[in-house]
DNA sequence: TAAAAAGGTTGAACAAGTTCAATAAATGAA
DNA sequence: TTCATTTATTGAACTTGTTCAACCTTTTTA
């Protein structure tokens, strides 16, 4: 599992031998099981993680303890809270397996560690973090401007991988509809061809 | 007004006067009069800008003519399309001044030549990004679970700066919401006290 | 300073999405 | 396999938000 983040690194920036290994050596390998919980809201995120095997979602809980989901991690997906995280302040968000996974983690420390003495890490997280924020302002302005059946539709075509993996449930909590309107919507569709 | 972007960066690395000069030597002065637009859809993106004085607006126009904005920015705050700037790519972003503004501007192989020579300024772009992305995430989280009622609630607590110098069509656009029913949003407020 | 343009409000009819409750189908654990 | 739990579907009543048109106020500009 240390392979797909190696392979991971190299996509984005060129290391030696010796920074690759001493970077990922920084990580542990954690088995967490379906419904388990990585991170509660209240507590402080103590790791940044990458995704070696199944599913993780990132979610909020609100008042009347609906769920809106931020984003769904599989294989070579990163997840933590990153304000959490680097401000080691409470979460507002929950992490949980939604099928048995293998994740890499890292601890502030070891990270701040890699940005002091790698700078190639530091490119390589800024640059993520910029793809990431990307692909938010993308589904920010549709769920602006665009209705539920539109993006669920965009939902299925942009994330094929996720659709198959994933229940109409958690899907909706992603579009910010009643699974119930989903449903609907499912049905109008099937019957439209 | 270079001022302005001296103390900005103070507060989130420290500079040497001679990195901070020559950072800052690599920007370019431009006045913006309102209703000017800075970036077009379908251009390429060729400045990252740090608003001095004024206001802009950043939004996306979709094929039914409504706009969404994906964020305002006044003194302070910097406006580029983050993802056709840094690819080089068609954007499918506008950028407006919506009062009479200046912003320095910086060239994308400019900010690549302080990337290579100068460390802390990555340092200082992924930290800003990062703060954006949070931002951005606790505004996702509001828009799937939160009334369009709450959201301008929320927009007028969190950002009174703005909500002063705005008006209720772009509060609207950046709500996705029509301009009506903020209107009539605004009526309810007014007649509850 | 008049005219035009832009911004704001209101109401009525409509469309999009929620809620609740009932039921069915699929999955998981014993 | 069986029972319990989770997931999915459907309908009816309701709430939230849109659209369009009319009208009024404020700001800009010639």
């Amino acid at each position: 599992m240390y392979q797909l983040l190696c392979d991971h690194i190299e996509q984005h920036v060129h290391l030696t031998e010796a920074e690759l290994s001493g970077f990922t050596t920084l990580f542990e390998l954690k088995t967490v099981g379906k419904k388990q919980i990585l991170l509660k809201a209240g507590e402080v995120c103590r790791f940044e993680g990458f995704v070696t095997r199944g599913m993780f979602r990132v979610y909020h809980i609100d008042k009347n303890a609906a769920e809106q989901i931020l984003y769904f991690a599989i294989e070579n997906w990163w997840i933590t809270d990153i304000d959490s995280f680097t401000n080691e302040r409470p979460s507002q968000l929950f992490i949980e397996a939604i099928e048995d996974s293998e994740v890499l983690l890292i601890s502030k420390k070891d990270k701040e560690f890699a940005y002091a003495n790698l700078p190639k890490i530091e490119k390589l997280f800024r640059v993520m973090t910029q793809k990431t924020h990307v692909a938010l302002q993308r589904r920010m302005i549709d769920n602006l401007g665009k209705t539920a059946d539109q993006r669920y539709a965009e939902f299925i075509e942009r994330y094929p991988q996720l659709f198959r993996r994933l229940s109409n449930l958690q899907i909706a909590a992603y579009l910010g509809i009643s699974h119930e309107f989903l449903s609907k919507i499912r049905n109008k569709i099937a019957h439209k061809k």
